[in-house]
RNA sequence: GGAGAGUUGGCAGAGUGGUCGAUUGCGGCAGUCUUGAAAACUGUUGAACCGAGAGGUUCCGGGGGUUCGAAUCCCUCACUCUCCGCCA
């Protein structure tokens, strides 16, 4: 949620920012302006007829006090118009706040400078390349036909026992999936993230702390009889943490890890792009979360950058980083990268990981903010995947696979326990 | 599932209708003393909003009510804890 104070401020900056994702914001932001107008003025008037009441009010219980009965009641009757009036001012400043905050709830995170205009996918800008795209001398299979092959991941029985989108691991296949969770823990443990096991349902305060609410809760799993969310991702226990937080001084830097299941019912498309691990309701996932002083968020989410550099390099995976356009990036995000790992055999790139800073756009819902001095001070958070499990799994199987089995790469090894799978 | 107790400032914990945004202690910050530190002493220390400022308003779990006036009384909802039951 952007701060009303900076639409106050910097209204033009604001609106060609947006126009950066392809949305004319004028009337929003006309709306919002005259309502915080209104709004102040009606508080205003509000706050003087209550001054007047509080000194009405004082003066009768003096009056009371030293035994002046007849003047105290006289009294009394003048509360009784203030009271009308500050009945309905009362009622006209909340109707304008929430009006107020629907308008906000609507508007979307102003992108960074960095950002392009574009209008999905197509626009986003390759920023980076790493390793080669490997050649077969056979015919290369799919994922799919790999894990049924080597009897690692079975879809239909999850069919069976849930519904589509929840495979069973099984055998050498969930080996694999604990040994890719240990070692993105482990690496993120390593790189000063402090691990996390966290609730995989929330309430709904922390939905709304992250952004999921209000609007998008269809994609989430509810549980109605104790009205709580099964968590899309670990980045809404771990940021919520931080709701309702202020931190003592300036000099923090705070950075969280943890491994969850993430339940996502995103009713979706079919065919080709959701085929095998492609897309889940299920899915495990680690993420790294930051809280950073305003100062340091670009660098850390140069960190985190790297980090999942470094993941993807050991996992010995081509891959390529997208800054995304306007366009194509979340609604709460400043600037985000995408990490696709190119699947041979699917011959396209999958989205493995996405890395954000949301500058103060979820601190602002969270009311996380730091002390200087003597002001308080919004955060700035981030978060990334590090990484999503399903499609690197998929491209671990599809890219290291020979005419035999599948290699495991050398970094993974010492947490699978075994070099191949045949 | 049953019964009971509770929800107050960073924490602990007073406060049952009138200068209470709130006693006190701990913690934090500043100062005195000290070569320095500790101890002791003194002062200071919640948040949000309106306002150029002076100043004002709101907040004692949420919402509503009674009253000139509510942390305090009433209603309602939520949550937490304890005991019992069930259970990994």
């Amino acid at each position: 949620m952007l701060e009303i104070q900076r639409i106050r401020q910097e209204k033009e900056a604001i609106l060609a920012a947006l126009a950066k994702r392809n949305i004319d914001a004028s009337q929003t932001l006309d709306a919002i302006l005259e309502t915080d107008q209104n709004w102040r003025m009606a508080k205003t008037q509000l706050d003087q007829v209550a001054a007047e009441m509080n000194q009405l009010a004082r003066s009768i219980g003096e009056l009371f006090k030293s035994g002046q009965q007849a003047e105290a009641t006289a009294m009394k009757e003048k509360t009784s118009a203030l009271k009308i009036q500050e009945a309905a001012l009362k009622e006209q400043v909340s109707a304008l706040e929430d009006a107020l905050q629907k308008h906000l709830y609507t508007l979307p995170n102003v992108p960074n400078e960095a950002v392009v205009q574009g209008r999905d996918a197509e626009d986003n800008q390759n920023v980076f390349e790493a390793g080669s795209i490997p050649q077969f001398s056979f015919e290369a299979q799919p994922h799919w036909d790999l894990a049924k092959k080597f009897k690692l991941i079975d879809f239909e029985l999850g069919v069976k026992v849930t519904g589509a989108g929840f495979p069973f691991y099984r055998g050498k296949g969930a080996r694999l999936q604990r040994a890719l969770i240990q070692f993105f823990l482990d690496e993120a443990i390593a790189a000063g993230y402090e691990e996390f096991i966290s609730p995989h349902m929330v309430n709904e305060a922390s939905g709304y702390g992250t952004g999921q609410l209000p609007d998008k809760e269809g994609q989430m799993y509810y549980v109605q009889e104790d009205d709580f969310y099964l968590i899309p991702t670990a980045e809404v226990p771990l940021t919520n943490i931080y709701r309702d937080v202020i931190l003592p001084d300036a000099n923090f830097s705070i950075k969280m890890c943890g491994y969850t299941p993430c339940f996502r019912r995103e009713a979706g498309s079919y065919g080709k792009d959701v085929r095998g691990l492609n897309r889940l309701h299920q899915f495990d996932k680690v993420e790294i979360v930051r809280v950073e002083h305003p100062d340091n968020s670009a660098k850390a989410l140069d960190e985190m950058i790297d980090h999942v550099k470094n993941l993807l390099d050991k996992l010995e995976l081509p891959y390529r980083i997208l800054r995304l356009c306007g366009g194509d990036m979340g609604f709460a995000s400043a600037m985000t990268y995408d990490f696709e790992v190119y699947s041979a055999a699917q011959e396209k790139w999958l989205e493995v990981s996405s890395v954000s800073r949301f500058d103060t756009f979820q601190s602002n819902r969270l009311k996380l903010r730091f002390k200087d001095d003597k002001k308080t001070t919004l955060c700035h958070t981030l978060n990334g995947s590090a990484l999503a499990l399903p499609r690197i799994l998929a491209s671990l199987l599809e890219n290291h696979q020979t005419e035999n089995g599948i290699q495991i790469p050398k970094a993974l090894q010492a947490y699978t326990g075994f070099s191949v799978i045949e």
